[in-house]
DNA sequence: TACTTATTGACAATGATTTTCAATAACAAA
DNA sequence: TTTGTTATTGAAAATCATTGTCAATAAGTA
């Protein structure tokens, strides 16, 4: 469903949309967990056998140029890459089965008041990813 | 000075010092930034011009393995290091110039709780990383 | 001082990503 | 609809980062 806005995103924005890219839209959408290029790459290829990796890789960039998705850093890598949340949402990852879940309300406002006092770097931005494990794995 | 801790954590974890390892530790150890592996190679060679750059990576996984250096995740890539601080402590980068500073004193106990009260998940672990302007930057 | 063995640098191999290019197909305009 | 322009495609080659192989060397213990 909304893999459809994403398409519409991308015709707004002067790109075509192609059966390859259709493929690779609807794959990386509905994934509740963070997928590598050739992942996307396999999984999409059930969908339009004739896909080739390099049009994945392309895809993904134009997708993330977009906002629409992102890369997610992780210990073992930080190739994958996962739908963007709505809003200001960070990202909680299960260590076992990879399952992602995004959350808000983080109020950092004090604490980087006072880092940038102490420090005298001016903030303009922060990271912060949970890890654990889902309501299945635990 | 320190670099000397860091050469004796090796020795006594059954690694042995040499003049590679030794060119390496100062290099890394005294970087206020994060460092690529053929940037410490570079600066490394001023010391110790017969080094070669697969002896950075293994030293580095070495240090990696030991929790004296950390991986540094930025948006414009993941190869890069930096000495670990002490303690519980999180990065907070000068997005001009890579200037790294170390702050601690996040509380996110009554976030967490809340999270995993919403999500079902056990939460085992927070990164946390924050970006701006140095004092000399902004 | 001698000896065992971890470590080295060079080279090759791998893996991930990017570039190149001619053929194809989207889609705007007629 | 049909046409024409041009973005997009997949395949192959090129690049970049990282890891494996190996014989020579040197650290550090005995």
């Amino acid at each position: 469903m909304s893999a459809e806005l994403w398409l519409n995103q991308l015709h707004e924005n002067g790109y075509r949309v192609t059966a390859a890219r259709r493929a690779v839209v609807e794959t990386v959408e509905k994934s509740t967990r963070a997928l590598t290029p050739v992942e996307v790459y396999d999984l999409s290829r059930k969908k339009y056998r004739a896909l080739g990796l390099v049009t994945v890789y392309r895809t993904l960039e134009k997708l993330e140029e977009l906002h629409l998705i992102q890369r997610v850093h992780q210990p073992m890598g930080c190739q994958a890459f996962i739908s963007m949340g709505q809003g200001h949402q960070h990202l909680l990852l299960c260590q076992n089965c990879g399952q992602a879940a995004f959350f808000e309300g983080d109020d950092l406002e004090a604490l980087t008041k006072s880092i940038s006092k102490k420090t005298g770097y001016q903030i303009q931005e922060h990271w912060l990813q949970l890890f654990g494990l889902c309501a299945n794995c635990r």
